[in-house]
DNA sequence: GAAAGTAACTTGACCGGTTACTATTGAAAA
DNA sequence: TTTTCAATAGTAACCGGTCAAGTTACTTTC
């Protein structure tokens, strides 16, 4: 096979009898260079076929233009809206995207941060794995002077940007609209309190109840994790108790699923013997019976702000100010989460 | 901000007073360098904080050590999965990925590739656009002798290496199940013929009426897009034929789904008076109701087997022959295209 | 004890760009 | 006419690695 090596600016240089800086200039339009030499080289590469080599600029130029992302997960509806509003919104700016995916698994989230720190990208979009507890490889980031952003889950670190939705406002909304509905034994199948969307969207069920002046029980608060198996095991527990809430608040939609799942299997029907509402949705939830109504999760605007954010931290890289975004949510309503029904025998059918 | 510039070969081997090559070798665990050296290389490099910089390491070795992917969406379950195992594979190889995403639109899918070829990838995994219908671009992929490997979208392009699903046999398989079942009055809601996928799915569907002698009637073969929408309008074109098939084969899970909400508005109930199977699926089939029976995407396979190809094809640069990978399918049996039941009245509850 | 081999480094060139300076030329300004 | 300046292009150094080809000091080998 005839392998040819790439075309470089000598080449195209040598054809043209100029230097190699007249060309490199020509190509990004530098106005040192006339319109006819311009206009010349342009033509010249065409024809060669010139790729330009990134290794070469970024080395030379001491940047990559390119955005380096960190995310848990990508098969899961969430995460995979949110890194295409990233491609996106980074696409739309001229910037690479380069990803890459912990599987929820922090030695490889590390791993993978030194990869991207080698890449030298000109910043960092990180959502965190369910365990990461240890804050030296963030910092160590920002010691480098590589911006970082936190994006949806995040941790507190000195000098980083976070972006997050309004879990807490999200939560109140939620509790608040059951409670206006009717409904007073709510019980929340929460995740865990250590990862911040646990805690905040925990702390916004309190603070409903708080305001609307109904007690918790402690019994009625289950803390696991963020999956289907979470909600089957959660609601399980709660009917094992033999005193069942009327209304359950769950952390996720995946919860809330394996919610969906325990009820069928014992007979509990769902909106009529339990009541539901959840945070985060699916495409397919409009097929789901009965739908589930939700606290919508503003993924695109979450992945457009983290890369504004970014963008904005690499171009005035000095003494910059780190933000804390909080993206508002909205509640969907759909077939649970109705104004509560009066105790009638239940209808057949 | 005290910006440190990065720590390079050169930092640690004046600290050391040895060359900067002695470094590099030694950090590589070069035989060169002996066991004490090695070492205490490593050490200084440690506490110095080195980070290698790819660019630079790619620039003079002329290998980036990455795979470039790109793919026409990811917010859909079959693409983050596929995604998912890719960079799992590739992970394990020890290769990175740079993804792109062409959004469905072939202009911006050039753009990438161009891209990519700039960031100098040792290969190229590709899953066209709907739209795409142009091989230049290809044709220059392989002309650069860059590896291409075509995944479940592909296009016929010398030189380069395909893995897909074994569509056909897989429809072959779901429409058998049906005819045994019982059910003679099939039809089939189906893609764009132009895609791979569409053709193939079709083309098994059409060779499984032969094989078990029904004819197939025109009216009840409908090509459009692959979306819920396309699914919704098909069975309403059928269900406005007023001759209504009694099963359906949909070639997407989301054409299915659209066929459900129409069915829904227009009172067809599905099993019974409509039943259903379809291709590919989502996390979240188990709780719809009826639970869709469908042909099995190894989506996880697919990635694994693109990857494995790309690198075997990135080994033996030269000559290498190209190989058309075809990843078998399985059918799930849910609550659909369950044996046919004898025209009884139907049951209540 | 001279030739040959080997372990452990070092030298210098090169990868393909970018950047800061310098040089040339012709025209406008003084 | 001389000075000044803008427009246009060129020079050389450098980015941070890798690679091929030395070099040096010891061991072996016969």
């Amino acid at each position: 096979m005839n392998r040819k090596p790439h075309v470089t600016l000598s080449d195209i240089a040598k054809q043209l009898n100029v230097s190699k800086v007249t060309v490199s200039k020509a190509l990004r339009g530098h106005p040192d260079i006339s319109r006819e030499t311009t206009k010349l080289v342009k033509k010249v590469a065409e024809e060669l076929g010139y790729t330009p080599n990134f290794a070469a600029r970024n080395l030379s130029s001491r940047k990559s233009n390119t955005i380096g992302v960190v995310v848990p997960k990508i098969a899961h509806f969430f995460f995979s809206s949110l890194i295409e509003s990233i491609y996106d919104q980074a696409f739309y700016n001229n910037f690479d995207i380069a990803l890459t995916v912990s599987q929820e698994n922090v030695e490889r989230e590390r791993k993978h941060i030194e990869t991207l720190m080698a890449m030298r990208v000109d910043g960092l979009i990180i959502s965190i794995t369910q365990q990461t507890k240890d804050k030296t490889i963030f910092e160590k980031v920002v010691s480098r002077d590589v911006p970082l952003v936190f994006m949806d889950r995040v941790m507190p670190v000195d000098g980083t940007s976070q972006v997050t939705v309004d879990d807490k406002g999200g939560a109140i909304k939620a509790i608040e609209l059951a409670i206006d509905n009717g409904y007073t034994k709510i019980a929340h199948i929460g995740g865990f309190t250590e990862i911040n969307i646990g805690k905040r969207r925990y702390e916004g069920y309190v603070e409903a109840m708080k305001r609307r002046g109904l007690e918790i029980d402690p019994d009625w608060v289950i803390h696991g994790g963020f999956g289907e198996d979470d909600g089957y095991q959660g609601f399980m527990k709660l009917y094992r108790s033999g005193r069942m809430p009327e209304f359950i608040f769950a952390v996720t939609y995946p919860v809330a699923l394996g919610v969906y799942a325990a009820a069928a299997e014992v007979g509990v029907r769902i909106p009529d013997d339990l009541d539901i509402i959840c945070f985060g949705s699916a495409s397919i939830n409009k097929f789901l019976k009965p739908a589930l109504s939700y606290v919508d999760q503003p993924t695109a605007t979450l992945g457009k702000v983290a890369v504004d954010l970014i963008i904005e931290h690499i171009g005035e890289s000095d003494e910059y100010l780190p933000k804390h975004i909080e993206v508002p949510t909205e509640l969907v309503i759909r077939d649970t989460c109705l104004p509560k029904k009066n105790p009638v025998v239940s209808s057949v059918k």
